[in-house]
DNA sequence: AAAATTAATGTATAATTTACATTTATTATC
DNA sequence: GATAATAAATGTAAATTATACATTAATTTT
């Protein structure tokens, strides 16, 4: 399929020669959101060695397969989910990073909703959400990995629209704040977060109230993805928060 | 070396058999400054096929060699130059990418001085520097890495200073507003340029003046890095510009 | 001495961000 | 059915930051 014997790259074509082999993985960073806290998706190996070790969701990407697609294979064979948004984080290229082969990972964040996902396939892959604060051990280089994540997530949804992507596609205002705060990691104004939200008009209010944490109940609302990116298509770099 | 044996990925161990390799490169968008315009070093190839073809400096990442060191050592081989500023741009993973191998590229962009390259070395690999406003068809995806780059650069410099990094280490500060505006593709007002330049006291006027461009002067500054390291690490995320 | 050229500077207005406390809608309880 | 309890919803004034804009200063050349 791959003709190696073309000599498109000729000055360096005794690379990789004498079986060795360079391996090339993806790793998924998969957070949820749940009850003021963002989660991850972690996996429990079930076969040696390190049986029992936790991990990150990854796998190998094939020969005739895109980096991203593997990345989106991963994914939906977890957890079910296609479509979802997921983004290149870093490669995490040292020589040494595994014992075991000489393996790169690319490694890829994906936010979903957590009422949406497929639990008996969790299950089966014996994956289970944990809460980011309060992870276990990860192997090899995977702890890195989940903090660089989440730093590149505080970064990136200062100004794209991210924490939609955690909430049902009808949320409450303040669920999207308690999002927001759990990305930022600080506590914001509910008058000024409210107002920054509403300026750029991408909101649809719903005639539903969510009434599961209130008496009063809390209206429901939808982000305008339509809205939203026609704003950006006439060049606003706005904060979104 | 690297055991292949070791079952580290178990569940895993068919990927890859069979002789087919997953080769891995770098290449790097090596960007520089003059003259009010960004700069691109590209490379003529000079062997068949797509001999004449211009492309990114680039090379495959050796099996025992940190994915980042290879792009470290293709910058030193092309332009002398170590411990510039390099960073990772995205990998370029489309199975069909490369028609000759199945190869997955990672783009790194580094930014350097042009008064601080050796001019020798760039000549013997017969690499030569490009506006980036007016670039030869470049082969493969190398054009999309270039577009690629530039826009994470425009956005980068922002909030890191990344400008700073393309000028000689003594610069003026109508230099400076010359590779911002260069960067962000826009022009920028003196006054509120200095202001803001200034108000985060990170540059150092020396006493010296660049008298190349105008009869009366204009002062050299350097930037202070620990000073802008002290700012940042009291939690400062300001906007460079 | 005058002309030419780029460097350097300040201020007023508009826009944005911040800090902060009360009222409203609803359910549960007495 | 009145009262208590609870989280949702709302506005304003002050401070900060961003923007728009034109003149003077230093030096060299003629």
């Amino acid at each position: 399929m791959y003709k190696e014997k073309e000599d498109l790259h000729a000055v360096q074509k005794d690379y990789y020669k004498d079986n060795r082999k360079m391996y090339v993985a993806t790793d998924c960073i998969i957070f949820g959101f749940d009850s003021g806290n963002l989660k991850l998706l972690l996996f429990q190996r079930r076969v040696a060695p390190l049986s029992g070790e936790w991990s990150l969701i990854g796998s190998f990407v094939n020969l005739d397969e895109d980096v991203s697609a593997a990345a989106e294979r991963v994914l939906e064979e977890t957890t079910g989910l296609k479509n979802v948004f997921m983004e290149e984080l870093k490669v995490y290229g040292a020589a040494n990073r595994d014992p075991g082969y000489r393996c790169i990972s690319v490694g890829q964040y994906a936010l979903i909703r957590l009422n949406e996902y497929d639990k008996e396939l969790v299950k089966e892959h014996g994956a289970a959400w944990y809460d980011v604060n309060d992870l276990p051990p990860l192997v090899l280089d995977h702890g890195q990995m989940v903090k660089d994540a989440l730093a590149k997530l505080k970064q990136k949804a200062r100004f794209q629209p991210l924490g939609f992507e955690l909430l049902p596609e009808k949320f409450t205002i303040p669920q999207l704040q308690s999002v927001y705060e759990a990305i930022f990691q600080k506590e914001l104004d509910t008058r000024n977060f409210r107002k920054k939200v509403f300026s750029h008009n991408v909101l649809v209010k719903l005639d539903e109230k969510d009434k599961t944490s209130s008496k009063r109940g809390a209206f429901l609302y939808k982000f305008d993805h339509k809205r939203y990116k026609r704003l950006i298509e006439k060049g606003n770099d706005f904060e979104v928060f």
